[in-house]
DNA sequence: CTCCTGACTCAGC
DNA sequence: GGCTGAGCCAGGA
């Protein structure tokens, strides 16, 4: 997608009745459920949550994926153009693309290479369709 | 309560 | 084709 020029457009799988989770919790639930040496952006799981206008609520819900109980991989979750912009959020600038280069994910000037083939789309992966 | 900022993205120029 | 502006929702001051 993240390849796609075309204006593909992304179901919104937005489950009914799924208000009882807060906006962060389902942020929190899909971003746990990357799987190891794969990455998404913020609009990726926005768009799987319905909001892909409000990519920015994301990267803010990482902003506490950290004190969480259960950690979330926040490193990850990069923006669309799969350059780490959150890096400078992490414990340190450079463990974010330490831990994607421990996931077998190469990572040079801050941006993931390959990152398309590398992405992971929520509203792919955990479409039901 | 009001204003501002923010780990983004798209549209316009 | 690169830069700038505006929109998005939520939380902090």
């Amino acid at each position: 997608m993240a390849n796609k020029k075309s204006s593909e457009k992304l179901k919104p799988l937005l489950p009914s009745g799924n208000k009882d989770s807060s906006f962060f919790e389902q942020v929190y639930d899909v971003a746990r459920q990357i799987p190891k040496g794969r990455v998404t952006s913020y609009g990726a799981i926005a768009a799987y949550l319905g909001t892909k206008m409000s990519a920015r609520m994301v990267g803010w819900a990482m902003n506490g994926a950290f004190h969480l109980n259960p950690p979330v991989p926040a490193h990850r979750v990069v923006n669309r153009n799969g350059m780490l912009s959150g890096k400078m959020h992490f414990a340190t600038p450079t463990q974010m693309e330490e831990l994607l280069k421990k996931e077998k994910i190469k990572v040079v000037d801050d941006t993931i290479v390959d990152f398309d083939k590398k992405f992971w789309d929520p509203a792919i992966e955990l479409s039901l369709d």
